[in-house]
RNA sequence: GCGGGAGUAGCUCAGUUGGUAGAGCGUCAGCCUUCCAAGCUGAAUGUCGCCGGUUCGAACCCGGUCUCCCGCUCCA
């Protein structure tokens, strides 16, 4: 687009006639921008029928209508997903010995949610303006509107001085010039007003505020404002049976927290030392105003998760370490090392010094797949500040205990099953001038290995493919298949993702051989039976990907 | 939540001014016995998202409602 316009800018300068061409060259270059996004969505909406088609994923509960921005996964979609987490897990827990897992509960104590700020910053009050259709926070608005009165403070005193020069006093102008008191006055009392009514929970007077201080939506100028609104992102639900007795309770908005939570039970009874990380996958919910775009937005969603404890100080060699591990992890699967960048966060957590995402290009473009941040000591010290215990580590070498320092790495499963699953799903022109429907998964995490398929279903075929079945099901899991012409069977795995079709034919009886065909190549090889586990070892086991 | 678009078979979609629902692919059974989806025979599958209204009659018109898609907002 930048080039675009540049080379518009250089047309323009020229003659009259350049303009007729501009205008030709503008418009095509728009109808080919459309015609690629409408190409996107097109190929989005291929994923997500190919998604159901093939039992991958189904809407929840679709039988009574769905339930927004719930998903089920299907048969081969629970194998895909589990075949991720193996996948993640591997490579976090057993390849570092200084890593362990951990599996904690969904429902945690309240209070674990003051502490990690939760409570405060996961309820957010927004209005709509009716007229723009634009949704504001009200208190960010508010707090625009203060700050308008500050700048118009400042502008006095920047008069002021110019003014005055040197002899200049600030503190006494600031106390007594009755513009920059009635401005700052002004300004605190708005600021007060909106934290007691937030406090109180008063959502009519934030309103009330809004419309006594003329504040119009920045976009249209217009005031006509909806009720502002409470939106909490964390689910509630109930502990007890009795409404009576019964605690409120939070579903986790993420699984961090489990593990800070036990930080000093693994540390202790695993006899941990810095560094060392406690990994986890689990669900999180996430009461999302807006949740879209298929399984990448969810309210009901898997992360993957690793804390990683460090010595204060080191964290930011650790959060560069984290970066490079976990985007190699992602390269191993082999999508494509342009569908993947980073993107470094300029706007911090309150609880980081450090940001980044690991972005993926899906077919609705480049978005966050994981996120790895360098999270302080925040955590930790407020555990402990909520909580009255010590969650400090001694270190022999510094002879002190200290708070750790926290890098954390976090996917969503979810995310990761979208990347992989659009990614692969292919229609892969032939050089015979046909097409074929192609799941390409990489085959380590592709929910069924092999299909085995007897030629014909009669000449005692089927009960070779049978036996083979029986051999390859305890390390594999692999379907067989006698229905339909080989060719429609062939086609049938390739749409389904399966790298390999394994082919009984009339020479198998005699040499115990059979065909093995390779789903991204087609290319069919003569293999002896017994070689079979070993060959598909070789290609799906998490080892040889990981290495 | 607001605005726009949509909802018909497992999937993709037709369906005329309102007259009781169709195709292609897929699925299942059988025939054929073939190494890359295309042969033959037969079959199953829909309260046309749901509820109500108008009408002699509604997939179609009207109202409500649910769900999905796009945008706005937010995203530790």
């Amino acid at each position: 687009m930048l080039n675009m316009t540049v080379f518009l800018c250089f047309c323009q300068k020229r003659t009259a006639p350049f303009h007729f061409i501009n205008k030709f060259i503008f418009n095509s270059l728009k109808f080919n921008y459309f015609c690629a996004m409408a190409k996107q969505e097109d190929k989005f909406k291929k994923v997500i029928a190919h998604a159901k088609e093939y039992g991958y994923i189904f809407g929840s509960s679709e039988i009574y209508d769905g339930l927004s921005a719930v998903y089920d996964y299907g048969q081969n979609g629970a194998e895909l997903k589990k075949n991720i987490r193996e996948y993640w897990w591997k490579s976090m827990v057993y390849m570092h010995q200084n890593i362990v897992g951990l599996d904690a509960a969904i429902l945690m104590h309240p209070t674990t949610w003051k502490a990690s700020g939760h409570v405060d910053a996961f309820n957010d009050p927004l209005i709509d303006n009716k007229d723009s259709k634009k949704r504001y926070r009200a208190d960010v608005l508010i707090e625009d509107y203060a700050e308008k009165l500050n700048q118009k403070a400042q502008k006095e005193i920047t008069k002021a001085k110019k003014r005055f020069g040197d002899s200049f006093d600030e503190a006494q102008f600031v106390a007594t010039n009755p513009r920059v008191v009635k401005y700052l006055s002004e300004k605190d009392a708005v600021l007060k007003r909106m934290g007691k009514s937030l406090e109180n929970e008063d959502l009519g007077d934030v309103k009330a505020l809004i419309e006594e201080l003329g504040i119009a939506c920045p976009e249209s100028g217009s005031k006509n404002w909806t009720d502002v609104k409470q939106f909490n992102l964390m689910f509630g639900t109930k502990l007890g049976a009795s409404a009576e007795t019964a605690s409120d309770l939070f579903l986790r908005p993420e699984t961090a927290q489990g593990i800070f939570v036990n930080f000093l039970n693994v540390q202790k009874t695993g006899r941990m030392k810095i560094p060392f990380g406690i990994a986890q996958t689990g669900k999180a919910f996430r009461n999302e105003i807006v949740a879209r775009q298929f399984i990448f937005r969810m309210r009901e969603f898997e992360q993957m998760e690793m804390q990683f404890f460090v010595r204060p100080g080191e964290e930011m060699k650790w959060y560069e370490y984290w970066k490079e591990t976990r985007l190699n992890w992602h390269l191993s699967l082999g999508l494509g090392k342009e569908n993947y960048r980073f993107h470094d966060h300029d706007k911090l957590a309150h609880y980081a010094n450090a940001a980044a995402d690991i972005e993926f290009n899906f077919p609705f473009g480049f978005k966050e797949l994981e996120g790895i941040h360098s999270r302080t000591d925040f955590d930790l010290k407020a555990h402990e500040e909520f909580s009255g215990k010590k969650l400090q580590f001694f270190d022999p070498e510094m002879k002190e205990s200290y708070v750790p320092y926290v890098v954390e790495t976090s996917v969503g499963l979810d995310r990761m099953f979208l990347a992989v699953f659009a990614t692969a799903l292919q229609d892969e022109a032939l050089e015979d001038g046909t097409s074929r429907v192609v799941l390409k998964l990489p085959a380590v995490v592709a929910p069924v290995k092999a299909a085995i398929l007897p030629l014909v279903k009669k000449d005692g075929l089927p009960e070779i493919a049978q036996k083979i079945v029986d051999d390859l099901k305890w390390k594999f899991n692999v379907i067989y298949d006698e229905k339909d012409a080989i060719g429609r069977r062939y086609r049938r795995q390739d749409a389904n993702g399966t790298p390999f079709c394994i082919t009984i034919d009339h020479d198998t009886i005699n040499d115990q051989t059979v065909t093995i065909r390779d789903r991204d190549t087609m290319e069919q090889k003569r293999v002896s039976i017994s070689d079979l586990k070993s060959i598909i070892s070789e290609k799906t086991d998490a080892e040889h990907w990981l290495k």
